[in-house]
DNA sequence: CTGGTCTGATCCAATGGTGAGCCAATACTA
DNA sequence: TAGTATTGGCTCACCATTGGATCAGACCAG
């Protein structure tokens, strides 16, 4: 049995808290308590709470204890958790309107390094010789590009799509449709994408881009 | 059965992290337990784990132990920081890539409680004769064509970008730019944008959307 | 014999939990 | 109102776990 660590503890909390256990009130035992009931230090448990607080799902008072935060539907957090449960459908369209964009921003604005790291990428993915290495190169390369972008708001909305694409969900379908065959496909694809950069031709780059998404797009949602 | 080497090892890895076996916090066992398990020297899977660093599968921490590299090595909170630094003209940009489109989708999906909702905060913000109040409802006259698009991830990402809009130097910059003939403006061109989603012309209402996103660029960013 | 690789062992340094103690804000009670 | 108990905030020394690094020796193929 591994070990508890903060980590632990603060999923088990979360766990607790949606399953609405203390619900009423809003309360949360004290620390003390919850040290005692998990069976590790105090400073863990606070640590543990202190992740809840950052996130903005609990509160903390001296004296008084540790309260569930009024849900604000429109705070950051609330916005993350649910976004957490965004379909691949969804996710993938929303791809289809942002990363055609992205090539063809990159294509304007790459400069020499920058474009070398996007060939680097697409190099090593081409060469990996199994699923997860090619998995991540090739996030890499779509990465690369949004770097490429010089805008940093889309740059870290792509780092959020690729946080939620790390997920459970999305790590079945990936190893469910992978194959040499379709790996051989996108490498095509990602060459076509690095032509158009490399010719310094925003349009292509978007079109071939967009061309690349909607394989993945079948291949993913076997359509 | 020939003698394993780290070469091995570092296959035997791959094949393990890929059939999503330590998936769950994305943590592996310890070097000390791989040797054990494979039975070499913790040399060696040393030396293969190192492998697998090279190529980015995984991440090392000394104290802390060895992560899958695709278990988000920039959390969600951090993004969510980092966003906070948007500038006014990156989220322009992006308004300009995603609203066009929500606009269209809307076209094509709203139902007609959604549209009368959409209607409803345009008579509002046209009516209204204050700049917060007016402020407040075009900004709800956007969010309800994102909630009539049928695409959740979409709304959220507006919903951040809405947060993000409502932060100080924003504030500060949309006070500036407000003026009588400016909001007068910006209602005639969200009837433009209305009368394409009656008409349920999801290109006319891009089109429409695209233009009334210039005008606010224009308008904010001083260009 | 030589070069390459695994073994087993040892030490280092970073990380993070433990346990204990004290403070200050709050709540409860006499 | 005053005193006491509860509770989160904070710090400290200590120690277990874990990756980082190195070395001498064994084994094997060429």
């Amino acid at each position: 049995m591994p070990k508890l660590v903060a980590d632990d503890i603060a999923s088990l909390l979360r766990k607790r808290i949606s399953s609405g256990e203390w619900q009423d009130a809003g309360r949360m035992p004290p620390e003390r308590d919850l040290a005692v009931e998990f069976g590790v230090a105090r400073n863990t448990v606070r640590r543990a709470v202190g992740f809840l607080e950052e996130d903005g799902t609990v509160v903390r008072h001296v004296g008084r204890g540790t309260f569930l935060a009024t849900s604000n539907p429109s705070s950051m957090a609330a916005v993350v958790s649910r976004m957490e449960g965004t379909s691949p459908a969804d996710m993938m369209e929303i791809r289809q309107l942002l990363e055609p964009a992205a090539a063809s921003f990159a294509a304007t604005n790459a400069s020499a390094s920058e474009l070398n790291a996007v060939i680097e990428a697409h190099r090593i993915a081409c060469e990996a010789s199994d699923m997860p290495t090619f998995e991540h190169w090739d996030a890499e390369f779509h990465h690369r590009i949004f770097a490429c972008s010089r805008n940093d708001f889309l740059k870290e909305i792509h780092n959020l799509m690729r946080i939620l694409r790390n997920q459970a969900p999305w790590f079945e379908m990936k190893k469910r449709s992978f194959s040499e065959e379709r790996r051989a496909i996108y490498c095509t694809e990602h060459q076509l994408v690095l032509d158009a950069l490399m010719r310094r031709d925003p349009e292509g780059a978007s079109r071939a881009m967009l061309a690349h998404l909607r394989t993945v797009e079948r291949n993913l949602l076997g359509r």
